[in-house]
RNA sequence: GGUCCUGUGGCCGAGUGGUUAGGCUCAGCUCUGCAAAAGCUGCUACUCCAGUUCGAACCUGGACGGGACCUCCA
């Protein structure tokens, strides 16, 4: 197997990568919370875990994924200010709020397919899982690290971190934590301002509501992936990751809560990916710089000269480090879509090579190079760099500048396979409409009236054709094999 | 305000104490009736200041800029 190193932001270095129980991997990542459609920022973060999880798969792991979906605790109005709105609202068309988590469950799933996205072995909801996060926090109670007030329960972080590492993952000073921390309602409730609750007491408004020990409420905010993870992975498995903005709060009381709950803190390596910016400035609504994926797919936003198909945006994210933030743009998104269409077109390249007896080239350094850029810490933009470098040597080849073995072929073959397809998960783009066969015809008959007068040199007429297939967004290149065309 | 991350050529974006990242753009060439498309070749950068070093864009300190988190958030 590979030897393969992963940044740890338990230790904040590169570390090797040894799973528990090889060849069998546990990894968990925090999913989206289902009550508004996508943003492109959550796209980036499942994409580069895909990634990941495809890779630990080429490399011959047997990966369990586990990837929740949050349909619970966030339903309430904000606090004070908001009731009145909802009160009003709530006269008309009010919505189940089971049909809001499945609309948006259903959206997320559609965008992660177009994608193309692997499914995670098990994706659970919070709402299915309410019994085992009531345990849990039960378990907590009894460890003497949580206590009830008035129907909530709270994690006791004073008493937690006198004997363990509250911060591990980030690396701050409790008092300065402390020092910075906000007034926030419930205040008084807690013992320390740092508490956070395991269970929350439902007001009479909250539409999502159990029945516990402690009175009618809904689970905190981390609980559910504390009890989803140890369900499905056990207390302790490989690898748990997440986008960078859950480090501090979220991550930070999972694994809090998992060491109260049973001692054993619950991942060996935590994997945090970056965020995603906008021409420079973080991606958010108020900065009116926010993408929904299909207004990406569409073109149809303000910040976009044209529509990009998901497979070259995929590409796109892939040419960033996912530990680096990521930058929105028009010119960079045509950038990448071209070099994934030269990606594209190398690779039917490729399937017309010739072979040759020997060969002046070394694919199998290539070959190499590829394993060693996902090899540390799952460097996709120096896998692309190194993929283009099997371009040109294609493309060298094609010209006859240079000479491949039958071997090398079927070499390329399979780094195409792997790295671009399996790894990756680039694929072709569907042929534009399956059917326009009448378009074709028409097209063919056409072009071939041109072909007719270009024989009879009457280039007038054959360049008057094509201008006026340009002017219609049709685009002709006279290739050396033919006469083609594309939209 | 606090903690942390970051600053690379026209643009995007890797990386390393001394040796070409890569893509896009641009220029030249090949091909072409001419274009386009495609291919080839070229374009040598690392915010600023000081220090460590034989040598730093890469290490250290400082300045300035950008970002994340501290509040639900991928």
């Amino acid at each position: 197997m590979e030897k393969l190193f992963i940044y740890n932001t338990l230790s904040r270095t590169k570390e090797e990568f040894k799973a528990i129980n090889a060849p069998f991997l546990g990894m968990y990542v925090c999913g989206p919370t289902v009550y508004s459609d996508v943003h492109l920022g959550n796209c980036r973060t499942f994409m580069s875990f895909d990634i990941i999880y495809r890779y630990l798969t080429h490399i011959g792991y047997k990966v369990r994924y586990v990837r929740n979906i949050t349909d619970a605790g966030h339903l309430e109005s904000d606090g004070d200010v908001g009731e009145d709105k909802i009160s009003k609202k709530a006269k008309l068309a009010q919505l189940e709020p089971m049909e809001i988590v499945q609309t948006y469950t259903v959206g997320f799933r559609d965008v992660m397919n177009l994608f193309n996205a692997l499914p995670p072995s098990i994706e659970p909801t919070a709402t299915g899982h309410i019994i085992e996060q009531q345990e849990i926090a039960k378990q907590i109670i009894a460890n003497g690290l949580a206590y009830e007030h008035n129907g909530t329960v709270y994690f006791d972080v004073d008493k937690y971190a006198k004997s363990n590492n509250y911060t591990v993952l980030t690396n701050r000073k409790l008092e300065e934590l402390l020092e910075n921390t906000r007034d926030l309602d419930g205040q008084d409730e807690k013992r320390s301002r740092l508490d956070f609750a395991l269970w929350i007491k439902a007001k009479p408004e909250h539409l999502m509501k159990w029945p516990s020990p402690w009175g009618v409420g809904f689970p905190g905010w981390h609980i559910e992936c504390s009890a989803m993870s140890t369900k499905y992975l056990g207390e302790q498995f490989d690898i748990h990751g997440g986008g960078m903005d859950l480090q501090a709060t979220h991550h930070t009381n999972e694994i809090a809560q998992n060491i109260a709950y049973c001692g054993k803190s619950p991942a060996n390596y935590w994997l945090h990916t970056n965020m995603l910016t906008v021409n420079g400035q973080k991606m958010s609504k108020s900065l009116g710089n926010s993408f929904l994926p299909m207004e990406l797919f569409t073109g149809n936003h303000p910040l976009l000269n044209k529509g990009f198909t998901p497979m070259a945006v995929r590409f796109f994210m892939m040419q960033t480090h996912y530990r680096s933030t990521l930058d929105f743009s028009n010119d960079a998104l045509e950038a990448a879509e071209k070099a994934f269409n030269k990606l594209m077109e190398s690779y039917k390249t490729l399937q017309t090579l010739i072979a040759s007896g020997s060969s002046s080239e070394d694919v199998k350094a290539i070959e190499r190079s590829c394993y060693d850029a996902m090899n540390d810490d799952f460097n996709t933009p120096v896998l692309i760099s190194k993929l283009f470098d099997a371009i040109r040597l294609i493309n060298s080849a094609y010209d006859k500048k240079s000479t491949v073995t039958k071997e090398d072929i079927a070499l390329l073959q399979s780094i195409y396979q792997h790295f671009v397809f399996d790894v990756m998960g680039l694929k072709k783009e569907e042929e534009t409409g399956k059917s326009n066969t009448a378009l074709e015809q028409v097209m063919n008959l056409v072009l071939d009236l041109r072909a007719k007068a270009k024989a009879n040199k009457d280039f007038a007429t054959s360049d008057e054709i094509r201008n006026k297939l340009t002017e219609a967004h049709i685009q002709v290149k006279d290739g050396k094999e033919g006469v083609t065309w594309s939209i």
